[in-house]
DNA sequence: CAATTTGATACCTTATAGTGAATCATATAC
DNA sequence: GTATATGATTCACTATAAGGTATCAAATTG
């Protein structure tokens, strides 16, 4: 959440000339949600590649953060994982998150992924993009 | 929404080894979404651009279909655009999509973007991937 | 109507995803 | 303890995004 707003800074900075930083990888709540979604269907790597039609060096690099696919590539990735992408205007954002948490805590087998949506996310960010970068 | 369910039919072919169609493409919605983000903003392709340091180019691909940007890519023009991304549990899909709708519906500005929500996402979507593949 | 803007397109280079196959170190199963 | 599975990694190649610059045809502006 916070960090969305940071970018909203960011958007004002870029009226005055400066460059936004670049994300350059998958945030890692997203991440850790679809491998958590995979393990949970008691996937391997290699089952959902061959599901998906792509290498299972790809799944690695992907779940890693190693690699950025393709919007469609992606996308794919998270459909066969029983998810979706929804552009959501940012002021809906909190309510839609909160809605998100709030049925993945009504599924019993679900529950699990409330805490790595939200904490995680927070504490990956600041540090995986020096890994990156 | 009847594009989810199809998808959904695939995944079962996949287990009795059928490949399923890759997309290759940004869904149109979302491409006239951005599309209408950004001349609501009354920025153009270079005004976008130079917000996000890239090159028009990129812009003019992307928003025709003709490129698929990376993930990360993408996300950062979506959140420019003062939207976002939520990965959204399958099951949750109709009830965030109806939202986001809603939404939209509330907002003077924005109204006009909700038919082309839904309506151009299913009358494009069997068009296009002809035009690409 | 001329000047400017706009989105599409072309050219070129670099970086990285995508593809296929294989191997490795470690974990897991039995 | 052995066999198997798993995710990470390597090698090599192709495709395409990313990046920069410029131009063009059409639309828009004033």
């Amino acid at each position: 959440m916070v960090m969305y707003y940071s970018v909203s800074y960011m958007e004002n900075d870029v009226l005055k000339g400066f460059k936004p930083l670049r994300q350059k990888i998958i945030p890692s709540d997203i991440r850790h949600a679809l491998i958590d979604a995979r393990k949970k269907r008691g996937w391997s790597q290699r089952d959902l590649a061959s599901r998906l039609g792509i290498g299972q060096r790809h799944i690695s690099g992907i779940e890693s953060g190693k690699i950025v696919p393709r919007y469609d590539t992606l996308l794919e990735i998270v459909r066969t994982l029983g998810h979706d992408f929804i552009l959501v205007p940012r002021d809906l954002v909190p309510l839609v998150q909160s809605l998100v948490r709030d049925h993945q805590k009504d599924q019993p087998g679900e529950g699990d992924e409330r805490p790595l949506y939200a904490a995680e996310y927070d504490d990956d960010r600041p540090q995986e993009p020096h890994d990156e970068v």
